[in-house]
DNA sequence: GTCTATATTGTGATAGAC
DNA sequence: GTCTATCACAATATAGAC
């Protein structure tokens, strides 16, 4: 499926995109990119040094989109619910677009956990702001008392975790085709959010 | 780390669940697992013909750790309140004694979604009861609607996540020590159940 | 820039001595 | 059963023609 519309650089890319997202590092391929890519071998290290580097690329741009704009989300100055029900909106939406990406980069950095360490101080994320307007609300008494990192965590979790747990869910919950299963995530842009605004709220 | 105590079958299979566990099938070397189990590659292959065998040992082993035993706990006919607390004490309490479990079986499971069909209708999983269950106590007016598969997302979800997204829970968490994060999981076996309760409670 | 051909290294697997 | 040595092939990477 190569695109008549991009340079040779942009058809690699977009094919390494789609074989170490499905694939991961150790996975993939230089030749199933060239093929995916309609172009040959030799030409992946003439753009890209070698594997590392080509995986460097789609590595970086996977991380960018599942971290750093949606925590950036939550450093706004919305009031709390509004602000969990616009990010699971979001984030949930993000995977719907593309589903590979939870397990691609949750995989990787398990691989090589020390890769987060640059990734994040060089982008400065921190979710303090998120949890410190948790911790405010709970002392005004607007919602429950818990633990402002379990309920962050909770929000990721029940956004990502179908997404890395696909095939396991399929089954067990008898939604066998692809279709049932994207709406039963489409499903849940609405009520994660509810959910977890029913756990907290007095 | 050998066991003068192990015959060389059981040093071979302690070694290989190490290694694909923490590299996975395709990240995992023959030469590792031999390492590991301090002898020779030419006896991997004596005792298991090849890496596909011995990996069918492991993830097996893993698969049934991570699935049917809970999902059998499930099935019982506890209250549903009690149900969910001894679920996510339990299930917790397996990830925190084999955290690398859970990316690894996800993982493998999403190379090769085929896979989990045959264990899945080989043990009959079948979450039917549980759904069932929560139906029962919408209909009875005990809980808030929902639609039971979202209840029974967010419960898997809520349990497993962490121990997938560990590199960035810890360092997102600051809680960058491996301790810190130990007692953040152990502290969810309470407030993850509570969390559901919370949600779905009248 | 793009290709074919080839070098080089890595890795699973086997042969055969002990 | 366990080892050393080696094979066979797969995979990354490079050389060099066009």
């Amino acid at each position: 499926m190569t695109q008549k519309d991009l340079n040779t650089e942009q058809k690699i890319l977009k094919a390494a995109r789609v074989v170490f997202t499905h694939k991961g590092f150790e996975g993939a391929r230089m030749q199933e990119i060239a093929d995916e890519a309609g172009i040959n071998k030799a030409l992946l290290h003439y753009y890209y040094r070698n594997k590392d580097k080509l995986f460097e690329e789609v590595f970086k741009e996977a991380f960018y989109t599942m971290v750093p704009q949606v925590i950036e989300l939550l450093k706004s100055d919305m009031p709390l619910f509004d602000k969990i029900r616009f990010f699971a909106e979001k984030y949930i939406d993000i995977f719907i677009q593309n589903p590979f990406i939870p397990g691609f980069v949750l995989h990787e950095l398990s691989q090589n956990p020390k890769r987060i360490v640059d990734l994040i101080s060089n982008l400065g994320i921190e979710p303090q702001i998120f949890l410190q307007q948790i911790q405010t609300e709970i002392e005004k008494g607007a919602i429950k008392p818990i633990d402002p990192r379990n309920l962050l965590t909770n929000l990721l979790a029940m956004c990502i975790f179908p997404f890395v747990a696909k095939p396991i869910l399929k089954n067990i919950m008898f939604t066998k085709d692809d279709k049932a299963f994207t709406l039963f995530v489409e499903e849940r842009k609405k009520s994660v959010p509810e959910f977890i605004i029913n756990a907290i709220k007095k």
